[in-house]
DNA sequence: CTCGATCACTAAATCGAATTAGTAGGAGAG
DNA sequence: CTCTCCTACTAATTCGATTTAGTGATCGAG
């Protein structure tokens, strides 16, 4: 920022014509009867002096500047499922000349002053999405959204045979949210094949044994229970741990399907069944839409935003 | 955006002041005579009308904005390593009034003139850090940096007896860089231990078999190797499952050693050793340095650059 | 010849903030 | 009384872009 910045000014003065002429060749401005080698000068002009638009200015002008906001705020950071979404998103705005920028912070609260500084296009807030609307009504829900792919989870354990299933959860605190629909949406599919209700078991607590006394806690209370759904590859992981120190046969004595289909799921004993959605699929439906534009044609779309069993040994 | 925005103008008009007047009170300006009744008249009326700073137009005639940028680009995505990173320097920018926004565009080049048009304050290019300049200049080398984290995890090995070790590298392309990098620093923390050379072997590989047969190719070039190091977790999990496959002891033939801590490392059988970095402490330092402040004095500082081994069975 | 349309541009205004360059009035010292 | 300094403000400009509202000249149709 400490170089003498090269304005509309200098390009105008460079090929003889006004400001107002060099902003009306260099945006191809509608109405304006300007030929061609009036044009080609300006862009001549502009090129040999490196003028690059002062971004700030013409958001100012404009109303609105060539960036987008996805605001992640409370829900999981570090996952394949986000990282897939943000590839996505971000890609697909870069094709139509946008810029995606990631907030991460810890405030479910989007006025923020300073992110009023760059009056970004669009704000994707996810946080909102999964915290305080109705994800169902926005992510694509029981047609191909997160409550979909739920729903793809389970009916694989229950087309395997299995009639009483339960759902591990985990305790970290950015997955509490998105926890809770997930066992929701569990219940609910559950209910819908006609299976008694879900039953709820918490791994991942500090504490080493843990996870081993709580599945030993839930067969002693469910000797019915053969599977367990995973709201991610970690709770289900944590699961294979524990029925690995019960001595449970996997699975034959319990079944274990994980969902997000992280790298390690293929490293556990035994390699863990898992859900993949193609999240970047996802990422670039909402950045069509953020745009306004049509959804995509092609095949790739609705095909990929459905969940896919990754069939290993566990389930 | 679409509502009537509350400008300094009708800041002025309902205190009865200039707009002039208005700006000296609300940025507090030195060298103003304003008296503290005028003062107070102006700050009610900016809260009473919900008045907000156009950041733009604060920036534009600034000359920059209150935005940090982060430049992720070709760097891995979704590790825990880069969500502790990008946790601390949010937080620590945050509490000096700045906002955190990471671009994840996959261009190495950062004249990209939308990202000009929010003029942030600082860019931090972490695709730069580590593919362009000398990172050991940057980011604490064998102080506290990449490198010297990197001697943690060798030094571990050898003090464990080991005389003969492989280091396990995996193909994900956005690793190559820093799988390169570590493989060059456990070289040279190999060769100050007087080892004899370090040896690559790369894993992960779509091919089913493959990890099995690159240890089994492994051990029989060079049987006098007992240790391997992972680039990451996933790299050293991925050896732990091949051992297995190969039917080989962990640890007493073959021990495996992590690094950054995922959690599925405790997951794995037998959980593995890994190497666990405070990168939010990374991230807070970060933050410090580019808004130009003084490096914390508090003890957190030095202890938690510092890289931890964290025992498990593995190694 | 007159009038309307078109071409090829332009000056000025706008966006909303911070800063520069003042100005009128009052008080105090010499 | 005059001069200097201080108080309490203000109008205008700046930042750099886009948009609005033209203007002079030319051409063609009636």
């Amino acid at each position: 920022m400490a170089a003498k910045r090269v304005t509309m000014k200098d390009v105008a003065r460079a090929s003889g014509v006004s400001a107002s002429t060099v902003s009306f060749v260099l945006n191809d401005a509608p109405g304006q009867t300007i030929p061609d080698a009036t044009r080609e000068r300006v862009r001549r002009a502009a090129a040999e002096l490196g003028y690059v638009p002062h971004g700030l200015a013409r958001a100012l002008r404009e109303g609105s500047s060539r960036i987008v906001v996805l605001n992640v705020a409370r829900l999981p950071r570090d996952g394949v499922a986000l990282a897939g979404f943000i590839g996505g998103l971000s890609d697909e705005l870069a094709e139509h000349g946008h810029t995606l920028l990631v907030r991460y912070r810890d405030a479910p609260d989007d006025a923020d002053p300073v992110l009023a500084a760059i009056s970004p296009r669009a704000v994707l807030d996810l946080d909102r999405v999964y915290f305080d609307d109705e994800p169902e009504l926005a992510d694509g829900g029981w047609v191909d959204g997160l409550a979909a792919h739920t729903a793809v989870q389970l009916r694989h354990l229950v087309g395997a045979g299995h009639r009483s299933i339960a759902f591990a959860l985990r305790g970290d605190e950015r997955l509490s949210r998105l926890g809770a629909l997930r066992f929701d949406y569990a219940r609910d599919a559950a209910a819908e094949a006609g299976l008694p209700a879900l039953v709820p078991v918490a791994v991942g607590h500090p504490a080493a044994a843990h996870d081993r006394d709580a599945l030993a806690a839930l067969l002693a209370e469910h000797p019915e229970i053969t599977a367990v759904a995973g709201v991610d590859d970690e709770a289900a992981m944590r699961v294979l741990a524990a029925a690995r120190a019960l001595g449970l046969a996997v699975p034959d004595r319990l079944a274990v399907i994980g969902f997000d289909e992280t790298p390690f799921a293929e490293l556990a004993e035994p390699p863990l069944t898992t859900v993949r959605i193609d999240t970047a699929a996802f990422g670039r439906r909402a950045a069509r839409e953020l745009l306004g534009l049509p959804a995509a044609t092609d095949d790739r779309g609705s095909a990929s935003l459905a969940a896919t069993v990754i069939r290993r040994e566990s389930a």
